[in-house]
DNA sequence: TGCTCATATGAACAATTACTCATATATTAA
DNA sequence: TTAATATATGAGTAATTGTTCATATGAGCA
């Protein structure tokens, strides 16, 4: 090959063709990584978690997670972008929920990864 | 409220109990961030993808990807770490393939809700 | 109009992190 | 053993990001 990134000699070229053929579209790939990056917040998972249950207002989720609404908003505007959440105005309350019906689901396949028995090298003997 | 972190008089107490009796542990949740946070980096996202289609070694994936193994290698530690995916020595080279079922459906969900139509704000009239 | 409350947002700072480079380890072959 | 190859890893650096603080917006009420 001309450019060369890897300089080892073992590199099995028929695998690396049809990998690159049937993975999805660079953009995509991105896409799934930034949405995924929404995701990989503490603070933005227990926002998501507590809207699993209620619509609750900015003020509502600061004092459940004890923080500032400040820190909370800032976030909701993460969460809105991504379009995972809606909002609602009340006269001065915003009311915020859940705004897509796969996060539950990539929610709950995440949990079972997660709590999936380790593997023998963990366990006792 | 004796600790308050919202100043808010509206505040939904009734909801809040009910919110907070019902999300997961604290802990949970902090682990489900901390997978979303290996799933949140393009190179990892790229990575598993191909692993999706077939068993790569480390100079087979930096070829694919146009990295440097040394790259590859680190992110792969990452992925290892999160027991996200397992590797076969055979000689000199190390293949790495998946280890986990959950991430399909994972990666397809989030997917879906990347290819999502938008909502009619962006429609054109 | 003014005042207050609920939320939003910009700037700044601290912490995290992905890559590069140099080096280490491990396997094979001479 | 020595050399070469495939992979792993530690340190350093640049870029990203979550929170705080100050301030802005905007709705309801006196």
């Amino acid at each position: 090959m001309s450019d060369e990134f890897c300089s080892c000699d073992i590199v099995h070229e028929n695998v690396i063709e049809m990998v690159r053929k049937k993975m999805p579209q660079e953009e995509k790939l991105y896409d799934l990584a930034e949405l995924f990056k929404v995701f990989g917040d503490t603070t933005r998972v227990k926002i998501i978690s507590a809207l699993f249950e209620a619509e609750m207002c900015v003020c509502d989720i600061a004092e459940l997670l004890h923080m500032t609404p400040s820190s909370i908003s800032h976030q909701l505007r993460v969460l809105r972008q991504a379009r995972l959440v809606k909002h609602r105005k009340e006269g001065k309350v915003v009311f915020y929920s859940l705004d897509d019906e796969h996060i539950k689901t990539i929610f709950n396949q995440s949990l079972e990864h997660i709590l999936e028995p380790r593997g023998f090298e963990y366990a006792i003997s």
